[in-house]
DNA sequence: GCCGTTTTCGGCCCGACTGTTTTCAGTCG
C-alpha cells in the first residue's frame, strides 16, 4: 500500500496532541511534532526513504519507536499507537485547539471536568458560565474564549489561497480527463489571486455536459453533492471546500469565464458602463439589441466594450476599469520576471533544509540571486543566531559561493525589538549585505506605539526591507495596530523596501496597501520568507498579490539583475 | 521519544505575556 506522506504528518501530528491531552512527558510530545515537520521538510518522497532504510539515519526520527510507526503507517495507511490513543479522547476535541489560549492542558480540563467535547458545547458552557467554576479559568478567560469562538465562526468556510488552488488544480487535472472535454478553465477567486477563498468555482465546455457533470458529482475527494444538474453542480470536498461546476457551450465559454471570474463589484461596474454604450453583458454573452457581438475571446471582450484588457487579478473594482478605459492599464508583473529571491531560512535558524540544499535548490529553480535571511539572536523560539554562529553562516557561505553560479546575499531576519532597536550592534550590521527587519514580539502595543517602533528600526541606515508588515497570519491572526501610510512614507523617504511577503498565511504586505506604496514610489520586493523547499514555490502567490496590487516589475526589486540589486541595497549607507 | 556519549541517562529553547494567582501555570512565538 502506498500511503501519502503528508497523511503519515498528520497522523504523527495527532500521536503529539494525544500524548499531551494524555499528559505525557512535553519532550516526548516534541519529539513527534519534531519527526512530522522533519519528514515535512524533507525534499524525498516517503517510499524512497522507508524502502532504503535512510528513514532510520535522518537526525529527529531514529530507529526507535517514530520509525516503527512511520513504517506502519507507510505498510498499512494506520498505526496501532494512533489507535488507542485515539479511543481515549473523542476527535472533536481536535477542533479546540484552533482557540486561542487553549492549549492541551485546559482542554482537558474543560473534557474531564465538564465534559466539553467539541466547539459548540464549549460555546454553550460560556453562555451557563461554567468555566467560572473551573480551577485556573475565569471570566477574563471565559470572554476571551468566547471571543476565539466568534473569531474561529468567521473563518469558517474560508480557505487560505495555496490550499484552494491546489484542490482546484487536481480536481481541474481530474475533470481533464473525462472525455469530450473542449475547454477547462478555474474561475472566481482563485483566479483573481485573492488571499481567502470561499469556494472553487470550474467552468467547462464539453460535446456532454451531462457526463461532465455526472463524472464531478463522482470525484473521489467528494464529501456529499449539493446539487446536480446538467449545466450546473455543486459538491462539497472532503476538506469542506464547496466547489461548483458550471458547463457552457463552447461559444459561450469566454462570456462565462469572464462572468464567473468576478468580483462581483467589478461585473456590476462593468455592466453599468456597457449599459451607457447600449450593450448588456451577461453570462452567455455581449448584447446589442438581440444580436450577440462575437469575441474569440476575454481580451476581445475588454476590446469590443472599449477597455484595455484588464488581468483577472485587478478586477477588484478599485479604479481598474477607469484606467483600462483611458488605455493607461499598467503591464503588471509576472512570475517569470522574477530573478531572485529574498528572506529565506536555513536549518542554522528555524528553517527545515540546510544552507546547502536551499543554495542548491534555488540555483535549479534557475533564481540568478538569494537572499539568505535567519532570525536573529533575540529569536530564542527560533534558534536565532547570535554572533559566533553568524560568522560560521558567513563562513560557509563564502565557501558555497565559489562553487555556485547564483549570487548569495547575506542577511538576517532582525527583530525589531520593543523600543525599536534592531538586534544587533551598527558594527555587525554593517556586514550583512541586507537586513530584513520585522516584528515577533509584544504584538499589543498601541498603534502609536508600535508606529514609533517601527519607524525608530527604520531610521537604522542598516535597515533594508521591512519585514511582513502587520504581523497577520489569515485567518488565524490580526496583524498588530499600525498606521501602514505613515510607515509607507517613511519608506519612501528613507529608502527603505517593502516586502510583499509571499507565503500564503501572510501575502503581507496586502494588495490594497501595494496600490497605495507604488502610488507613493515606494520600492516592493516579493519575498517567499521560505522555511522549506517548498516554501521556495510560494513565490507566485506573492506575484498574484503583487498584480492584484497593480504592480509592474519596475515595482518590484527581485525582478532586476543582481548588479542593480547589489547597487540597491548599499544605497543607503 | 531521540540524541549523544561522560555507553546508561540527562538534556531536550526559552522568555514574555496573560490571567489567575499570592508565586505560578499555561500558552505562544
Amino acid at each position: 500500500m502506498k500511503v501519502d506522506k503528508n497523511h503519515v504528518i498528520k497522523c504523527l501530528r495527532q500521536i503529539a496532541v494525544l500524548l499531551e491531552l494524555k499528559n505525557e512527558n512535553i519532550f516526548k510530545v516534541r519529539a513527534f511534532t519534531n519527526a512530522a515537520r522533519i519528514l515535512e521538510g524533507h525534499p524525498k518522497d516517503l517510499a524512497a526513504l522507508v524502502e532504503t532504510g535512510e528513514l532510520e539515519k535522518i537526525k529527529g526520527i531514529g530507529s526507535g519507536h517514530i520509525s516503527r510507526i512511520i513504517h506502519e503507517l507507510y505498510d498499512r495507511g494506520e498505526s496501532k499507537d494512533l489507535d488507542e490513543l485515539s479511543r481515549e479522547f473523542p476527535a472533536s476535541l481536535f477542533d479546540l485547539f484552533q482557540i486561542p489560549g487553549l492549549g492541551a492542558k485546559r482542554i482537558k480540563v474543560l473534557y474531564e471536568k465538564l465534559g466539553i467535547k467539541s466547539v459548540g458545547e464549549l460555546e454553550y458552557a460560556c453562555q451557563e458560565n461554567r468555566l467560572l467554576e473551573l480551577e485556573g479559568f475565569g471570566a477574563r478567560s471565559q470572554e476571551k474564549i468566547v471571543q476565539g469562538i466568534q473569531q474561529l465562526k468567521k473563518s469558517a468556510g474560508h480557505y487560505l489561497i495555496h490550499v484552494a488552488a491546489e484542490e482546484s488544480k487536481r480536481l481541474a487535472t481530474y475533470l481533464k480527463k473525462q472525455k469530450g472535454i473542449l475547454k477547462i478553465e478555474v474561475a472566481g477567486s482563485i483566479r483573481r489571486a485573492k488571499e481567502v477563498i470561499k469556494d472553487i468555482d470550474i467552468l467547462v465546455s464539453a460535446k456532454n455536459p451531462a457526463t461532465v457533470h455526472e463524472a464531478f458529482v463522482h470525484y473521489p475527494e467528494t464529501e456529499s453533492v449539493i446539487a446536480h444538474g446538467d449545466t450546473k453542480s455543486s459538491i462539497v470536498l472532503k476538506s469542506g471546500i464547496q466547489c461548483d461546476l458550471r458547463t457552457v457551450r463552447e461559444d459561450e465559454f469566454p462570456y462565462a469565464l469572464y462572468y464567473f471570474t468576478g468580483s462581483k463589484e467589478h461585473n456590476v461596474a462593468v455592466r453599468t458602463f456597457a449599459k451607457k454604450k447600449g450593450i448588456k453583458i451577461n453570462e452567455y454573452g455581449l448584447f446589442r439589441g438581440s444580436r450577440r457581438i462575437v469575441c474569440k475571446d476575454e481580451a476581445d471582450i475588454f476590446e469590443k466594450l472599449g477597455f484595455h484588457p484588464i488581468p483577472p487579478e485587478a478586477r477588484e473594482n478599485t479604479g481598474e476599469l477607469e484606467l483600462a478605459a483611458k488605455r493607461e492599464f499598467p503591464k503588471l508583473i509576472e512570475e517569470k520576471d522574477v530573478r531572485g529571491i529574498f528572506h529565506v531560512h536555513t536549518a542554522d535558524s528555524d528553517g527545515l533544509v540546510s544552507l546547502d540544499e536551499m543554495i542548491d535548490a534555488a540555483e535549479q529553480a534557475g533564481f540568478e540571486y538569494i537572499g539568505v535571511s535567519d532570525h536573529s539572536q533575540s529569536a530564542g523560539y527560533a534558534n536565532g543566531l547570535e554572533p559566533k554562529r553568524l560568522r560560521l553562516q558567513w563562513k560557509r557561505i563564502d565557501a558555497l559561493q565559489k562553487r555556485h553560479k547564483i549570487r548569495i546575499f547575506k542577511g538576517i531576519e532582525s527583530d525589531i525589538l520593543p523600543d525599536g532597536k534592531l538586534d544587533y550592534s551598527d558594527s555587525i550590521l554593517a556586514e550583512f549585505d541586507f537586513v530584513i527587519g520585522a516584528v515577533h514580539s509584544r504584538f499589543n502595543m498601541s498603534e502609536k506605539e508600535m508606529t514609533q517602533r517601527i519607524l525608530r528600526a527604520m531610521g537604522n541606515r542598516y535597515f533594508t526591507f521591512f519585514g511582513h508588515p502587520t504581523g497577520r497570519l489569515l485567518l488565524g491572526r490580526e496583524g498588530y495596530a499600525v498606521d501602514l501610510v505613515k510607515i509607507i512614507d517613511a519608506a519612501k523617504k528613507a529608502n527603505v523596501i517593502m516586502e510583499i511577503n509571499a507565503n500564503p498565511h501572510r501575502l503581507d504586505l496586502d494588495w490594497r496597501m501595494c496600490q497605495y506604496a507604488k502610488k507613493q514610489g515606494v520600492l516592493m520586493s516579493i519575498n517567499p520568507d521560505a522555511h522549506s523547499l517548498d516554501g521556495l514555490n510560494d513565490v507566485k502567490y506573492g506575484v498574484g498579490t503583487a498584480r492584484k496590487g497593480w504592480l509592474e516589475s519596475g515595482d518590484v526589486l527581485n525582478t532586476f539583475p543582481a548588479a542593480q540589486v547589489e547597487k540597491i541595497l548599499k544605497r543607503r549607507r
